[in-house]
RNA sequence: GUGGGCGUAGCUCAGUUGGUUAGAGCACCAGGUUGUGGUCCUGGGGGCCGGGGGUUCGAAUCCCCUCGUCCACCCCA
């Protein structure tokens, strides 16, 4: 076990950090900004347990690395101990969870939390990273698929994004797509010598893997290959149609990649991913989902079909940097007491505004004047009610406008709320 | 898991061919006559030079190991 006193201080664990102010308030305005999108689409917030029985989350496909290589997985204390997982993606207890609680259907959720992934850590990727999402569950109707994909595209447009590009496949029925592994797994057979090895080794656990290899000597084989997309059931090309169709009244732009197959193996029907022009091509997925219709059924509920997505926060953000979009919020309070008779008016007359509706702030350990108006300053608060001992025999206080040149006046000290309200009613 | 770059103050970084008590800017604190911020001046606090071992009279500097971090591969949000 290493010893922490060969390492200096403690420090966050790889691959995770600290979100602080003022960065942190850029994460409130995203989140709030999400749930505001999901919200007025009637999705409610679920807040769901970070780790789960492992088995909820194997049936995202065992041969996928985020099952077979990165779950964060362990053994609790009881008598007969459990095997639970870190959630490293959030659809599975979603899914968990409404197997569990069998709420009326359609079941419209969001959530905000975090994942975690035994990963090596690097640029837009870490072993706790936050994901936004939502999940629609018991419909199988495809203008569901033109919600949740609308829901997205127009989150990525309310914070501001451009250069968002949408991309989408189908993966067909689950028959279809049993049927199209076989057949695309003996056409991989037949070319292997032709692959990359790493590729070779996908075939037999992983073929629809091969179709989006980046490695240059793959590509022309899985170019090549038989597309589901050609070999769609009735049902699934007549729904595949009607997610296109929609997404065209909407007015979302989109291409389609025969090639897109997500990373877990639940998907069926409608894959899509949306990738930022503005990030480097090796991590420029910023939020991707589909629908998986034989989920629920995988992990022993009723056949019930569903649909979703996971947009990473960390790497939206980094967008949004890299686009000049969405800054962080100014986070000042409206009005801070300078207070140097002692304390009691700072103390008072903070609780008195705060519980008045006002952002009221203070400064502590009897600093001197000087030194408290530099932090009022700093502060960014547009006001300062400094109390002297002048003001205090008076029943007084004096107002000090910090930013604009109004200057500073003496008001009753019964009077200051109100006078307060008056001019934070005006613009600065 | 593999490969490469980088670790000096809260932050960004200097630190000569190894040579005294390790520096700057910004930030922070206190003063600049007795009640007022944003400019300026003066002063101050703050560093296991990532950690351990080695070479040397002497190591931030050279060597080894280790940890961390960043980036790439893999994979993914």
């Amino acid at each position: 076990m290493a010893d922490t006193s060969d390492r200096g201080p403690f420090q966050a664990p790889e691959g995770t950090r600290d979100v602080l102010p003022p960065e942190s308030a850029r994460w409130e305005a995203l989140i709030a900004t999400f749930a505001g999108v999901a919200g007025r689409a009637g999705y409610g917030l679920i807040q769901g347990p970070m780790f789960e029985d492992l088995r909820v989350f194997q049936r995202m496909g065992e041969g996928t690395d985020v099952v077979r290589k990165e779950m964060y997985d362990f053994f609790d204390k009881s008598e007969t101990p459990h095997h639970l997982a870190l959630r490293p993606e959030g659809t599975a207890g979603v899914v968990r969870a409404f197997i569990q609680h069998n709420p009326l259907v359609p079941w419209k959720v969001w959530y905000a939390s975090p994942n975690f992934r035994y990963e090596r850590p690097q640029k837009g990727r870490y072993r706790q990273h936050h994901q936004l999402g939502i999940e629609a569950i018991g419909v199988a109707d495809p203008d569901l698929d033109v919600e949740v994909i609308g829901l997205l595209h127009d989150f990525y447009a309310e914070i501001g994004l451009r250069q968002v590009e949408l991309v989408i496949n189908s993966i067909g029925t689950p028959a279809d797509r049993a049927a199209y592994i076989e057949v695309l797994r003996t056409y991989l057979r037949s070319r292997a010598d032709e692959l990359d090895p790493d590729d070779r080794a996908k075939i037999d656990d992983h073929p629809m893997r091969v179709l989006d290899t980046k490695r240059e000597r793959s590509i022309p084989v899985a170019e090549a290959a038989p597309k589901l997309i050609d070999n769609l059931s009735p049902e699934a090309a007549a729904h595949f149609e009607r997610v296109q169709a929609g997404l065209t009244a909407l007015g979302i732009a989109f291409s389609i990649d025969t090639r897109l197959v997500r990373g877990l193996d639940y998907y069926t029907h409608t894959a899509f991913e949306f990738r930022s022009g503005a990030l480097d091509a090796a991590q420029n997925t910023i939020g991707g989902g589909g629908r998986y219709d034989g989920l629920v059924e995988d992990l022993g509920g009723k056949p019930t079909p569903g649909i979703g997505f996971g947009c990473g926060i960390e790497r939206v953000l980094l967008t949004c940097d890299a686009e000049g979009v969405f800054p962080a919020p100014e986070r000042a309070v409206d009005v801070v007491v300078v207070d140097v008779t002692g304390g009691d008016t700072a103390r008072d007359l903070t609780f008195e505004l705060r519980r008045a509706g006002l952002r009221a702030d203070r400064f502590w350990d009897g600093r001197s004047m000087k030194s408290q108006m530099k932090q009022a300053d700093r502060s960014g608060a547009r006001f300062a009610v400094l109390v002297g001992s002048d003001e205090l025999e008076a029943g007084e206080v004096t107002l000090r406008d910090l930013r604009g040149e109004a200057g500073q006046v003496r008001v009753a000290r019964a009077a200051v709320l109100d006078e307060l309200r008056r001019r934070l009613a005006q613009p600065a």
